[in-house]
DNA sequence: TATGAATGAGCTTTCATTCAT
DNA sequence: AATGAATGAAAGCTCATTCAT
């Protein structure tokens, strides 16, 4: 009589299905032409869906930009997760992956969010909190893994943790848009790694540092 | 008609100053913003002229934040300019003095572009090369900086100046977007200081390195 | 397959009540929030069935509110009718209690039709033919009641039915809508009872008109 | 320098004669097909002009429809006010050409709001205050012409003088909207007209109350 | 030269209606 | 028979851009 337990009402697995297509659809489009340019019926055409479907799972063009969001947190955050229970590998090696990871995988981040009134999306996804635990979480497990890296004495103590991370975030976001490495001599995937590892450097125990220790 | 030689320029001279006028308000607007929700008529309105005067100085709203970019960009590209002359400090306060003005004086460049179609905005500013330019410029005065502090014995000269650069480029931008800071504990200005130190920390010449030269 | 004779609407029966269900359920709303506010998705969540059901009994939402217009001025018609029957009882104050009753129990038959194409609706309903039965056969059961007065001595036989009928309507439907009564000092209830009875005082007979008459 | 006196911007003239263009055309769509569906790109091309012009007069639909009943109730307390000078008439004929100018010039009142959410605008209205003052003004003057009436004898002094206002209205809104006038037997002209003079015969002051008054 | 009234493409959102299940 | 997911026409409103004055 009830659908089989192997079987989750077939309706409600189509439809998780078609709202992962208009959110990667949508993803797309909103890491090329930004917020503003994303215009639905373009992305109703591109899915291959009517205008309304979109307004059956996302009520407002707000609403879906806020899933995409926090879909990509979340998956940042497992990534990261993941990685810190590879408690065999250097803590450095296994945030330089993280961090290749999240700039190969993502999503022009900074794009994403052009002319939205930025303010005003950011605003309503803080009062609907998902947003502060979410990106809160993502910082607290980069941060998780530098402090394995301070445990295993690779990471200098001294530097806060939290300052690390942004230092680490504001590398792959600025890697991420192209603004910059575009001007930028050789090749992009050697900018990244020097660039991440400078970071590492400031980040790393000294030698002299463990000599003065003595 | 008997525009005397020394100041051809009066109506010129008006002409430029309008634009001055034109171009600072519209950078306030931006930064406040983003480029969608800059509103031709609203910038008018502030600068205290006709809307149409603005289409006379920038035919497209598109070349208006154009030349704004280049005007930042030139601006910043001679502020590091200024400090490279002075010789007498220490590189590294230099270009801390360099990115907390940047910081401070900036304009919220993340947000700025916001809602353009920023590729094809920054494509018409390539083909218009002039942006080739500036930016390179501006990455090369910065990579000047770094290449006295390496010359002093000041910074580390196996780290690639241009990836210095691009990391110190990185932290500017992440910090002065609010997105991060504002989910991180501790004051704002304490933070910045602390992320551009890291950075360094990375750049400089390491004890241990000199007595491994040795 | 084995519908008893005496009861071959099992089916039917329900599916006439589920009718009388839209129906009342359709005509609060309308009273409610006019017809271009009716939502049939609303509509059918507030009866307790699927959206599609109601087209299977109302092809176009324009038939479901022509029906409730139908059903309105059946119920009034029948509600006149009655007092109609009610011959112990003056014909004024048979009258005023029909009105009181129509004015009391009824919708804002103004908003009802509100956002309606109205010109179109009505045209429609007329089409159909129905309508007009149904108007006319309220104004007569009106003008019988009328009528039943001047046999009585009661009104004034020199003033047309039909006109009277016109004015008392007038009457109900202003009263009905809150437009001016909401501007005028005074109770309500007052100004509707003051209202009837000035429309009675055109239509009875006078004293002196007896008098003149002997 | 400046415009002369006679000419009072010639511009400012224009762009009345503009609004006024508009208002009439909206007031006939609105009479016509009801406020949801007065469509405002309709409505330019009926006014031979683009859909933004008409925002620059009326910002929102609801103002458009706002300056349409100001107009309108302007229109008739200005209408009623003159008739109130010609003290030399009957009152009571002076009110029956009101009326009659009333049913005549503005037609579809009770249409005109349907659809719009009437609730809302007339709060809205209200809330502008405007609206309460100029409905006020409106039945005042009309009480005004029926005191008159009363001071010379023609109207019972008994008959509270808003009541009566408000059946008249009550006549006008009926006969102005085809609803119930459309199903009677007769001319629509000769209808009113009988209409009208029913509801004066409860107005007037009756022969056997002067006997009475003896 | 400077203006701002006029324009209309373009956007988000709603909802009657259809139709596969 | 009953459902509700899907559809797309339609509508209000914004704003870059043009152009008559």
């Amino acid at each position: 009589m009830n659908a089989s337990p192997t079987q989750p009402t077939l309706r409600v697995r189509q439809r998780k299905e078609r709202e992962e297509l208009i959110l990667s659809e949508a993803e797309r489009l909103l890491s090329e032409h930004g917020y503003q340019n994303l215009v639905m019926e373009q992305l109703a055409e591109r899915v291959g869906i009517g205008k309304g479907t979109i307004y059956l799972h996302f009520p407002r063009k707000e609403d879906l930009v806020g899933a995409i969001v926090e879909r990509g947190l979340e998956q940042l955050t497992s990534n990261i997760d993941e990685m810190a229970g590879r408690t065999e590998e250097p803590a450095s090696e296994r945030i330089e992956a993280v961090m290749h990871r999240i700039i190969d995988g993502h999503i022009g981040w900074t794009r994403m969010f052009e002319g939205s009134d930025a303010r005003e999306l950011l605003e309503g996804l803080r009062r609907g909190q998902s947003m502060n635990h979410r990106v809160s979480g993502l910082l607290q497990a980069m941060a998780r893994l530098i402090d394995q890296g301070k445990a295993a004495g690779e990471f200098d103590e001294t530097v806060d943790s939290m300052v690390a991370v942004v230092a680490l975030f504001a590398v792959i976001r600025s890697l991420t848009s192209s603004n910059l490495v575009g001007h930028l001599p050789g090749e992009r995937a050697d900018i990244i790694s020097a660039s991440i590892r400078l970071v590492f450097r400031g980040l790393l125990v000294r030698p002299a540092d463990k000599e003065a220790a003595r």
